[in-house]
DNA sequence: TGTACATCAGTGAACGCGCGTTCACTGATGTAC
DNA sequence: TGTACATCAGTGAACGCGCGTTCACTGATGTAC
């Protein structure tokens, strides 16, 4: 008994893909896990999703426009993770248990979370990426400051500042290499070096 | 009456360049400064050295032999930085001052601070590349203890570890356009916000 | 001091590559009547 | 319910590009005697 899906899974030789947005989304993602952000092509990316080098630009524009809406949907991804984080406790709770999740994430999706801060690949005044990486870090400051920014408040809290660039710092540090290159290397530090790393953070 | 410099810089037909090595390096450094560390090409640098496009090989071997040899060079000025910046005081005070000045050298020189964590880009293992970037964190670390390491001492102490992450988040989140995409914005974002986020940092 | 010659640092043309985008087209879909 | 037709989402060949590297070569340098 197809279903939807599967008939869009099996039926080979179709003109019309019928998802090929999504398809292409999941191809990039494949393309620049494997080969780095700076490894991302169109045409592979057109290759893996079975359809000709043309086909994206009926959906995405171009090249920059699909890494775009790849960038959007990985900040919209990564402003889930950090509001899953988010729980009860005191402040400096809040943004060490966020801390944790974010270097976790950048871990997780090493590619995209690379891909979200190229911005020379990307159009930051596409409305999408604008709203999904806005949200991220709405949520960040909301727990530096215990509860949500009120309308016209400073947009900046130096917690907030301090909390978010720590983790991303160790983050970064931990995807180049810098806590060791070998496998595993940098989810290891993660584990046993970032928690008393927070340690130093206050509030 | 011509010295040397100006012997190699007005003699225009000379088959042999003379200082092609360090020229390719200037080169290399204009080429990414203005293009960015993804424009960067071979064949550009050896335009602007005004030598073939054949030529790097016998200095640098490959592309990423010069880019190598580059980075190496900017974690030595970088190392430098650091050390001008490493006075007297608490080591808290020690620390912060080194941060300030860790960002201000990711501002001033962007591309080749973006260039040093590029691994991708780069030959590790080579060591100048080495020695030129264990280096620098290694007087970080002794900001941090207060007293170089002693020989077999823990090499990682989550307190220097913090002090790099939140500078190199700080920096990396400026040069990203976190704090605004305009001229200048990174800029001020590090006079008048990276005071105050470093006041988050404890030790 | 002069000469022969090995070594070194260049040349410039050529190779092959994969890329993003354009183009004229075609097949499928969906809507108006 | 059936038909005409506009619109949409694909094709695949072609274009032009700049790249890194290779190759056979040549001119300059420096060293041994």
């Amino acid at each position: 008994m197809a279903n939807d899906l599967n008939s869009v899974k099996t039926a080979q030789r179709r003109y019309h893909h019928g998802a090929l947005r999504p398809a292409l989304l999941a191809a990039a993602e494949a393309v620049i896990a494997e080969r780095g952000v700076d490894g991302f092509s169109l045409r592979e990316t057109a290759r893996r999703a079975g359809v000709s080098p043309a086909a994206p630009a009926h959906h995405f524009g171009d090249a920059r426009g699909l890494l775009t809406a790849l960038a959007a949907e990985a900040f919209r991804q990564f402003g889930d993770a950090l509001e899953a984080a988010d729980g009860a406790g005191s402040r400096i709770d809040r943004l060490r248990a966020q801390g944790l999740a974010y270097v976790r994430f950048a871990l997780d999706e090493r590619a995209k979370f690379d891909l979200m801060w190229r911005y020379l690949l990307l159009d930051r005044d596409d409305p999408e990426y604008r709203a999904a990486s806005s949200r991220a870090y709405s949520i960040l400051d909301r727990a530096a400051r215990g509860r949500p920014a009120g309308p016209g408040e400073q947009a900046e809290i130096p917690a907030a500042i301090a909390a978010w660039s720590i983790v991303h710092g160790f983050a970064r540090l931990a995807l180049d290499g810098a806590f060791g290159e070998e496998e595993g290397a940098a989810e290891r530090a993660a584990r046993d070096l970032l928690p008393q790393v927070l340690e130093h953070l206050s509030v």
